[in-house]
DNA sequence: GCCGAAGGTGAGCGCTCGCTTAGCATGGCT
DNA sequence: AGCCATGCTAAGCGAGCGCTCACCTTCGGC
């Protein structure tokens, strides 16, 4: 059901814009420290420790330790935003668009699950200004996938009685995935890629 | 689209079985706290500054700070697990038990939303042993909403390709309210818990 | 061969954490 | 009246936190 030709979703690192490399070390070390244990009960030494320097080389790079939550936070949206971008504004019928954006999405959400695990769960952690710097970042993302459906709904290939509550449910099933997936499960980010792209396609009453 | 009649979907505060009273108001307190900022977040002083006591009386009532986090997943996967229960045992169709199900299911996490993050969202934070009963009360919830849609299979009523899958990103879409839904939005609990089921209904292909 | 900038370390400061302890008030039972 | 179980508080212990500071090492430019 409605695959054709996919953009990538987020299958390679995309650390190579941080540097020195060892700002790129800590960053990194970061993630997988947020992501296993959340932003609240990692500590400063525990980051250091997983990039192989001591505690107080982390100061050299970050100010602060909410610092590096902030950039792992601004780079991971940019790349969520990137991808849902990429699929919107591809050539195609809007339920093609859909399908790619919502794949790609998932597959981003399982393939870097402790980047999006982050990116989508420790908002909160934030200050007040960089947290809406975030929230109008997620602001956009909304957007774009609700610009497809419109799309949809409008050219007659989708039969959606509340638009902005079916954007924010399908947004909503794919961030989820960040929550449950494993890599030790049973499905590889493609397959739930394209189960949820069908899932999603069936929501918005395709075809 | 298929509603009928309903399962009350907790709309009622479920604490009273936790006594004597102190204990409860503890507890209470505690719910709001994780909710709000984490459980690693949360100091013990918060906690019993929001009973209104001082720091040492929880350790009348609770063991350990973890204890009270157990407590309450306990008690909160308990009465998720029995809303799911009384909505796939009742009468009627698959369709309509699954859209009672999604509905009740999705009126709780958005109506008592502050106990349904910690019960979501801190699962981590457990030790290895109560994390251990909890997981096995989450495997039950996701054979009542499974046994739903194997029915609706069997019986012709639903269209489904990947019976696990589907049934994972149907409690997903669910679970996930959990974590976007507020007070101040423009939408009640109720029409969430509607909206979601007719989008479930979809999602499986019903009639 | 010398020098300063860049990047690192060991030690530790001030603070707050989860939790404990000694002791005080209350109230039902004898 | 006397007593002790129950429920609470004030004070504080040991540990670990985020972060800093004085100092060391490396290395390209002259």
């Amino acid at each position: 059901m409605s695959t054709g030709q996919e953009t990538t979703g987020g299958e390679v690192e995309p650390w190579d814009e941080v540097t020195p490399d060892a700002a790129r070390r800590l960053l990194v070390a970061a993630v997988e420290a947020f992501a296993e244990r959340g932003y609240h009960a990692t500590t400063t030494r525990d980051i250091a420790g997983r990039a192989g320097m001591s505690p107080a080389a982390l100061y050299i790079h970050y100010k602060t330790k909410e610092e590096l939550l902030h950039r792992i936070s601004r780079i991971g949206h940019d790349r969520a935003l990137d991808i849902l971008r990429t699929a919107a504004r591809r050539e195609g019928a809007a339920a093609e668009r859909l399908a790619d954006a919502v794949s790609s999405f998932v597959r981003w959400h399982a393939g870097r699950r402790t980047t999006a695990r982050v990116v989508q769960y420790e908002l909160d952690a934030l200050g007040p200004e960089a947290r809406a710097e975030i929230v109008a970042l997620r602001r956009q993302v909304d957007a774009e996938v609700r610009g497809i459906i419109e799309d949809g709904v409008a050219s007659g290939e989708f039969d959606v009685i509340d638009v902005k509550g079916t954007t924010l449910a399908v947004l909503s099933l794919c961030i989820d995935v960040a929550r449950w997936f494993t890599v030790d499960g049973p499905r590889t980010p493609e397959e739930v890629g394209a189960l949820y792209a069908d899932l999603v396609l069936r929501m918005v009453g395709a075809k």
